[in-house]
DNA sequence: TATTTATTGTGATAACAAACACATAAATTT
DNA sequence: AAATTTATGTGTTTGTTATCACAATAAATA
């Protein structure tokens, strides 16, 4: 292993392997070759091999990786070993659905607050996090970090919701809203984008 | 204009010119520069440039472009002129969602089926369609071709509902369960992954 | 009409990422 | 203990994508 510029695309791909080995180690294995990941994930095993060589030597020659060992290397890389704060604005179909798949996981991944403008949602609770008033997260009345924010909101509103979460501080955003979101810099944005997948998929459809 | 291989990111980057020219017609704008469009959407106006290159001259030097013809262009690049039929498999949360999404932008997607095995949803009539159980898609119940599938289910129920799309014809998949299918690769699958995301933008925001 | 300004289209180059070939080393077999 | 098998780690090569520099051309101005 090389101090080298590590590619976007391998950290793109770690999550992928993180959650296979999750499930292999419920399972109860305990080795893994580059090859058998390869044949779950159809990722080619010198893909595998070569990501995991940015990071550290974790595999032994002849043998494979210990599950175990890796899936913890991966946690660490990833910085899954802390818990982020989370907060979803507009808790409707989207929202609900979030909030059901990060509870059920109960992975790192922690809904501090909730909010939605609408009065006949705010105040109910939702898996134990009361929705509160957009206003509310404006006067900063809710008091813990937000590392992350996940917008479900109306298009037109993601803007205003994606600067409100700005200025709470969060370090980056997920956005659901098919709508393009001019932020700093420095605040990653990861845009969830059903219609431009969409547009994607037609145009390969329609050319193959 | 040459023949040449047209990069993939590429024709990611088209539907979302597509959108924010849609907007731009709609507001009445009828010429736009590269440089115009590269500061709504934060991509380099060389890079807009090249990429419309790949498929005709579409501009006037000097000028800019014709906001509706490129419009129409990227649409028929995309083979949006045409409707696509979409089957929604899952109708709680997300399929919900979507539903609301393509029936509201009345873009040329047509939800043509749904369906789910809870029988509680089945039955049930959503936007005008009625939700059908799983075994209707697998007995054929349902007449009309499919050509995407979005999948909506349960992630240990993903494989199973793939596969029964895959018989039916479809040319494409969009999977939002956490779960990684196994399909013939002239099968194009999207991933929406959630947790893949919150994984790079960890990474992300730990390193930075 | 000549000059300047605005803006596109594109060949060439640079940056990035994937695939390959093979050296290395552990385990197993002969 | 030598040979074979298995599998990792990595320098090099190949392929892909983004950026740059600038020629081409239309419009506006002098
Ligand atoms: N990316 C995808 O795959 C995908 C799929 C379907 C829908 N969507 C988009 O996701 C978003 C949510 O869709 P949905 O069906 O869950 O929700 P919805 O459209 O049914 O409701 C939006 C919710 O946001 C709330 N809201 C609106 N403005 C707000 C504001 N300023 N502050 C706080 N809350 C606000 C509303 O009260 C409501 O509860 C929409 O923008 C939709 O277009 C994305
Ligand atoms: N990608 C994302 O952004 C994201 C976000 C949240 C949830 N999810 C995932 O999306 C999926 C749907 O989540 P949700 O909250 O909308 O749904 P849910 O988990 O509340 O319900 C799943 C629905 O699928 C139906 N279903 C189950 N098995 C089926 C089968 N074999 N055939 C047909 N229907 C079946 C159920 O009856 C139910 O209506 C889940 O896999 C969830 O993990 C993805």
């Amino acid at each position: 292993m090389k101090e080298q510029k590590i590619p976007k695309e391998t950290i793109k791909r770690l999550p992928i392997y993180y959650r296979c080995l999750n499930r292999l180690v419920v399972l109860g294995k305990d080795t893994l070759s580059s090859t058998e990941l390869s044949e779950y994930l159809g990722i080619k095993p010198t893909q595998i091999r070569k990501d995991l060589s940015y990071f550290g030597d974790f595999g032994t020659r002849g043998v494979g990786y210990d599950l175990r060992r890796l899936f913890k290397e991966i946690e660490s890389i990833l910085n899954l070993e802390r818990t982020w704060n989370i907060a979803i604005a507009g808790i409707s179909n989207i929202g609900c659905a979030i909030m059901d798949l990060l509870d059920f996981n109960h992975s790192g991944f922690n809904i501090v607050t909730a909010f939605d403008s609408n009065p006949n949602v705010v105040g109910n609770v939702v898996h134990g996090v009361t929705v509160h008033d957009l206003n509310d997260l404006k006067e900063c009345t809710v008091e813990e970090p937000i590392d992350i924010g996940i917008i479900a909101v109306d298009p037109v509103d993601a803007r205003e919701v994606a600067n409100c979460l700005v200025d709470r501080g969060v370090g980056g955003i997920i956005n659901f809203a098919p709508t393009l979101l001019n932020l700093p810099k420095e605040i990653e944005v990861v845009q969830m984008d059903l219609t431009s997948e969409l547009g994607w998929l037609v145009f390969f459809i329609g050319n193959n």
